[in-house]
DNA sequence: CAATAAATTTGATCCATATCAGAGATACGA
DNA sequence: TCGTATCTCTGATATGGATCAAATTTATTG
């Protein structure tokens, strides 16, 4: 077992493979069960394994029956288009539940690969659906998922059909660095999970575009990169850019006085 | 907060105003239910006046309380950026389902405007999810409904960073013809009920582009356009063009021999 | 640790589509 | 019904980011 050091999004599974001792329950499903019920979740929860980097949760095609809570790592999400090109909907980060785009579907309509060693929650869709009928706070709290991913996706079709690069860039820093704050992790500092070509697939951008924008950001001081590393040093400009922003109203960043 | 839908406090009874009877049930939320399930549900949806166009069914910011499903007519969802631009994040037909991304917000997270004449069922979503309590198929529908959205949006995310102008427009029509024909209609002649100017802000381009896109399609005898009246000439080709489809691989389209 | 592969960065050029401008066409209110 | 606002279309031009090319840095492997 190559045991790279994984700072940051390490949990230390065998310790913690119950919902009720998770540092994430309160951001996963549990959330607003009480201490009864969240056994009850735990009974049907199968802890597996780490994949280790690019390693398969599931394939785009493979039969449908459980969604994955992200226990440590992380997962991306992504289709592959007639040409064979790959083409990532989302990322995942701990406590985010994987696959539930599916839940209709006989199949997985996307495939699902660890972007480092990652350990998920397995959850066998069926027997959540039975449980839920018995908890009400469960039931809502799938819905409240699934809704939330919903309106992310509208705010990615509003990044990728009105942003330019600087903002795309700047709205996914700013995104990841409000997702890692809220696991506990410094927001100002953190390591990108994903390869920069991986990025710019998500962005819509091609790989020399991020590569770019992530100079000429710290050309303006607005991060500072070390390879996978980034540090947010203006987190309001940062946030600033990454809101919908015309040419007219911002000028291009050049020279942040 | 000035009540804004005054439309929908009263309440007409129609002869096709209950589920049981309406030709739309099978696309709905009464999918699969049986007859005296359906009755219940029935009991807690509201018909409401139908909207002219233009006016809303819900503004962004409202306080959430109800879903909607189209009767007739057609629906777009769109946020406000910052610069009070307009992004349409989507367009709903009859049978389909509004405002299902608002369901774990206090309010709606985008606004809601009838397209044209579009009568609706308002459902409060505290009793519709009462009553998936006891209904294990309608909550199943509920899920299949969301998943569905969500496969969707990740479709159009694929769209808006993957396609060209010509492979966006032709994946809208597919889309909208397809959409049409399950609901009963020819899927080759249909009326437009958004504008050019709405198709390219959803699909992420200039009123001009589509206009040209349009005009280029006819003389390809791929479609023939008369206002918001579009006939689908050569669904096959149009079909092919929808889908990812790179440069390389298929030439533009040009003299159609 | 060297050797090689992969990822990232930088520069130069090109092109699809935005933007600007203006001419019909259509819808709409007085 | 006319007059005006709005939509749609077409052409000319500009440009942000893609693509191509290549150097440099960082991982991976034997």
């Amino acid at each position: 077992m190559p045991s790279r050091h994984l700072k940051g999004l390490c949990f230390h599974p065998s310790k913690e493979a119950r919902c009720v001792t998770c540092s994430l329950s309160s951001l996963c499903l549990p959330l607003s069960l009480n201490l009864e019920d969240i056994d009850q979740l735990d009974r049907i929860i199968k802890r597996r394994q780490p994949l280790k980097k690019g390693e398969y949760l599931f394939h785009q095609g493979d039969n449908f029956d459980c969604v994955y809570a992200v226990r440590s790592g992380s997962i991306k999400n992504y289709a592959m288009t007639n040409e064979g090109e790959e083409q990532i909907t989302n990322f995942y980060l701990p406590s985010e539940l994987v696959g539930l785009d599916g839940v209709d579907c006989d199949t997985y309509p996307v495939s699902a690969k660890a972007l480092e060693t990652t350990t998920v929650c397995e959850i066998p869709f069926s027997r959540l659906e039975e449980l839920a009928v018995e908890l009400p706070e469960l039931r809502a709290q799938i819905l409240r998922i699934m809704s939330k991913e919903l309106r992310d996706d509208k705010q990615m079709m509003m990044l990728l059909s009105k942003k330019n690069a600087e903002e795309r860039v700047a709205t996914f820093l700013s995104n990841l660095s409000t997702r890692f704050k809220r696991r506990g992790y410094s927001p100002y500092t953190f390591r990108l999970p994903m390869s920069r070509n991986e990025i710019g697939n998500y962005l819509g951008l091609a790989v020399e575009t991020v590569s770019r924008v992530f100079t000429r950001f710290q050309n303006n001081q607005l991060i500072a990169v070390n390879g996978k590393e980034v540090h947010i040093l203006d987190m309001e400009q940062l946030g600033l850019l990454a809101g919908l922003v015309t040419q007219e109203s911002s000028p291009r960043i050049a020279s942040s006085s």
